[in-house]
DNA sequence: CGAACATTTTATCGATGGATCAAAAAGGAT
DNA sequence: ATCCTTTTTGATCCATCGATAAAATGTTCG
């Protein structure tokens, strides 16, 4: 009882092999076989080194392609758009990109790749910094009547992490460590945005109880 | 030019392969050989099986290790001294929390065995919400006035653990991604505390512009 | 010293994984 | 049906890995 449609083009067969290997190396890690990867796509083991000249090749093609998935969602105007109230927008745009990110597959790749201390990954965090953080930032300052300087400090861009870092953990507690978690996502996000706008402000008008500025720039 | 002084007692031996093994691990992963392992150790690969019957029983030795290490330092009554103010208490407590988790070895360990979907990892993470993240949900709105139940509610953990998963994520970019971050690990919690403990009290007193009670509790 | 014991090494086995190459099989064109 | 091209397979090589048994070396104590 062999298959009939075997053969398929080059293009599809290569794709199909992207694909499952994205499946496989999410769940076994890179040290996921070849032939437990041919098997999953019905084929013998050889055939992917007509595909690909090597597995790493094969890895490298997996990476490009999980990481440039939650770009293609073009969440990146959404934070700028000052013609809506600002909470609106950061709701709406981690929902989004939470939507595009907060899978098995792809949150266990990115931890995977992020234990190789690969670029890709330093590149992506970098994105991470310099697309949505620093323009958190910028927005939160503009929304609080603060004086606009050319880049965010560290210490108010270490905020900003330690919010969508919270954000970013709710995904890996759900995927990664199949804990039970708050289920309904969008009133994590609000209640998360809740917090920190609030304490954003609380903290912008100088009400710490610290005897220095609320968000001290680091020299 | 061989060594001398080769023959150590079997405890000594036993733990000094526990020891390298949890360096090994947290490099390489869970793959890491155990000829590497005995190179590290100066002796050959077979030694080790006269310690260990498997690689999986050194491994479960190293996750004992290392998931035990934290729990050591007896923090878990910082939390619930009210004798002193709960800002400081979490300052005190969160400094000496990521003091004991925030190495490179610890968190990669930590990472490589919550892929694996290790009981002991949920165990972990079980204890996090009752021990700790209960407890401070607890002292917020004692904090607050707000009246005590017996337990948080789900929205309210979940505040909790985005504020608890934002300040882990700082250890990951740090000592897993290598990335650049504010240098001032305790202006960070300083920071992150100010921001949470404003909002939740912001929150608390209903100012929230959405329509709700602020902290929502899950039917 | 030298016997008794514990520790470490040498040699090796079987399984598995990445990679190669020639041969076979499948599809399309004439 | 026959030929040609492209895809796929079967057989195999070599390195590595976990594990085992037996030999050898160090340690202890009479």
């Amino acid at each position: 009882m062999k298959r009939k449609q075997r053969r398929l083009s080059a293009d599809d067969r290569r794709t199909e092999f992207v694909n499952k290997a994205t499946e496989l190396f999410a769940e076994e890690g890179f040290g996921g076989g070849t032939r437990a990867l041919a098997r999953k796509l019905g084929v013998t083991q050889p055939l992917l080194y007509r595909y690909f000249p090597s597995k790493d090749d094969l890895i490298k093609e997996v990476y490009r392609k999980v990481y440039l998935g939650p770009l293609e969602t073009g969440w990146d105007m959404l934070l700028s758009d000052r013609t809506r109230p600002l909470r609106q927008r950061l709701q709406e745009f981690y929902e989004a990109y939470t939507d595009a990110i907060f899978t098995r597959k792809w949150l266990r790749i990115y931890l995977y790749s992020g234990l190789k201390g690969l670029d890709i990954n330093r590149w992506y965090v970098g994105m991470v910094k310099d697309k949505i953080l620093s323009r958190i930032i910028r927005e939160c300052r503009h929304e609080a009547g603060l004086p606009m300087q050319g880049r965010p400090s560290a210490a108010e861009l270490e905020l900003a992490w330690v919010f969508h870092g919270g954000i970013f953990y709710y995904g890996v507690r759900k995927y990664i460590y199949e804990a039970p978690v708050l289920e309904d996502k969008a009133q994590m996000i609000g209640d998360a945005l809740d917090i920190f706008l609030a304490g954003f402000e609380c903290l912008s008008q100088g009400s710490s109880d610290r005897g220095q500025t609320p968000i001290k720039a680091v020299s």
